[in-house]
This record gives structure tokens, sequence and C-alpha cells, in this order.
DNA sequence: CTAATTTGCTGTCCAAGACAGGTAAGCGAC
DNA sequence: GTCGCTTACCTGTCTTGGACAGCAAATTAG
């Protein structure tokens, strides 16, 4: 073994989430690399996505979806939004909140995300088989599950306290 | 289904891409909360972690390691160092280089980071029995070694120009 | 010896997470 | 109606971290 950095050993306290760590890191380098392409950002690119995908929306629960505070959220909008991609408009049933949708030059901005996407897609299963990808995503799925189940997200609006290490 | 952000649907595009995405996040989430409790971050830990299992090294060989580029790795190396965690000495080999090493405080530290991951990898893996563990295992490792393929971390330090949505 | 390369450091710009306020709108109790 | 609480969004600040440019010292090639 010792292929690179695969499997390093002292990941023996946790093998699954070692390699989930260094999976995602590579995996978003390549995606951030591929989106490039667009001018986008990937968590930009998660929001429009999801907007594609849901239609107009409020910011909080694009906020909720995606797993960032408000104040993220709303900086993330603001850049689709400066950039033309997305548009804002006061919610008529609920004057505190903002709807969110795309505008067409987002719309047009859809075709080329989802070849990215696809792209990204066919470096990252690689060679598998149909049922090898089918089998991976149950996996990561059920992963998924796991986490959610231990409410990292039910917490996400929570005020936890206490830094990590800090410049001090 | 539509339990939460599972499988929105838009990830048609690549669910297997998607699916590593969100999980992640979330998974960072998690971790980065139990992290807190020693007071490190996930990069600076997973900088520690290395340095407990392959020894001394050189930022370099570090900073390959982990993914980040030799800006982003003497910054995490310069707050371990400043927190007494990790110690820089020159190579004798090579007096261009610096080793890191792990100090007394850094190794003391092993043991409580050690049960931390433990204990994230008993929340991620949940109730699945030990084959379904190695299966998702794999598939993970599959992945990782797809996308590492595609070359990303050859590319680590090359300038590739071009930056994503900025402000403006 | 000189010239090119490697290694690490610094500084800048940027995105994004976490948190602490602050404002405006809604809503319930009285 | 008014008072008070909550919600939705925004702003500012701090911090981490990625990407990049430039620099000094050491090494290596010629």
């Amino acid at each position: 073994m010792d292929e690179g950095s695969i499997a390093p050993g002292a990941a023996a306290g946790g093998p699954i989430s070692h390699t989930i760590f260094r999976l995602a890191r590579i995996h978003s380098l390549l995606a951030g690399r591929l989106l490039r392409e667009v001018g986008l950002h990937p968590s930009q690119e998660l929001l429009l996505m999801a907007l594609w995908d849901g239609g107009p929306r409020r910011q909080t629960d694009l906020g909720a979806e995606l797993g960032t505070d408000s104040a993220g959220t709303t900086r993330i909008v603001q850049r689709l939004e400066e950039a033309g991609y997305v548009r804002r408009r006061p919610d008529p049933a609920d004057r505190r909140a903002t709807l969110v949708e795309t505008t067409p030059a987002g719309a047009a901005l859809r075709e080329h995300v989802e070849r990215i996407w696809t792209h990204l897609e066919e470096l990252t299963v690689g060679d598998m088989t149909p049922a090898e990808q089918g089998s991976a995503l149950a996996g990561l799925l059920r992963l998924e599950r796991n986490v959610l189940a231990t409410d990292p997200c039910q917490e996400l609006g929570r005020r936890v306290g206490k830094r990590g290490l800090t410049r001090e």
C-alpha cells in the first residue's frame, strides 16, 4: 500500500471518518477547479442548484438546506445577485421575508453547470460498474443519515461558544 | 424520503458527487464540534495526526499529504507551534528545509484526540453492521482513488489562474 | 565560479463559518 | 389599541483557509 495518502494508518482511530475527510477534500478541490470554468464557488453553485431544483424560496429555507447560517446565506445571495444570477423579491405573504429566485442569466447557466456536474460525476465514479456505483451511493446515503441523526443540523443555528485554536 | 436535505432530486446531475458534498459538510460540521473540545480546528488536527502517524517530516511533505499549498501549511504549523504542540527544527540534510515534529504537549493531546475520533466514528457508522461498514469504507476508498487518479493533487502546487465569483 | 531550481516564508486578496449585535415586520396577550 | 416576544434579514468583526506573487537562502547543474 502506501499509495499516496490513501489509508495512512493512524486512521485506525476512525477509518471511515478519516476517509470521508480525505475524499471530501480532494473531491471538493476537483469540483472547485471544474467550477471555476463558470466563475462560481462551490457554495454559490450549490445555492443556485437548490434554486433550480426547488424554485423560488426564502433565504431562511435556502440556508437551512445548505447548512449555512443566515449571515452566510445573505452574503452568498448578495454575490449571486450582484453577478446577476439571482434576484430578490419581497415575499407578498410575509413582508419580513425575501424570496430568492433565479434570473434568466442564472437559468442560462444551468446547462453549463450541469454539464460540469456530469463531468465531475464521471471522474468521481471512474470505471465503477453501475452496481458498484449504486452500492457506493447507498453507503454514502447511509452515512449521511447517521450523521444527520446526531443532529448537527438541528443545532445549526445555536450558539455553541468556544472557539478553536486562535491566533491569540 | 424527503427527509431533510437527503437526495434533493436535482442531484440527478451527479448523485454521488452531490452526496459527497452534503455528507462532507455535515460530517465536518460534526467533527469540528467534537474537536472544539481540544481547541483544534480540523486542519490543525489533521496535520497533528499526520505527524503522529508518520513522525517528523518536512513542511513540503506535510502540505502535499494534507492537500494544502506551502503558504497554508506554514500558517497551520505556525499556529500549532504557537500553541506549543509542534516544534520546527532545521533539516540537517538540507538546510533549506524544516522538519516539523510534535512536542510532548502535542503527544499528550494524542490520546484525547483519538478518543474524539473514535466517538466521531461511532456516530458516523451508527448502527451499521461491520459488513456494512466494510462495504461503505471500500466504496469511499474506491471513490478516493478515482478522484486522485484525476490528479487534483498532482496539480496542487500549480498556478491555475482565474478566480471564482468575486466581490464585484 | 555562475545560473537555475528548490524550499520555505511573508503578504495580499478572497470566500466562508461563527458570532454579536441591530432593524423591521409579524404575532399573541392583555 | 399597546406591550412584549419572535422571526427574517442584514451588518460588522474575527477567524480559518485557498490562491497567488514575491523573496531569501540553500542546493544543484553547468
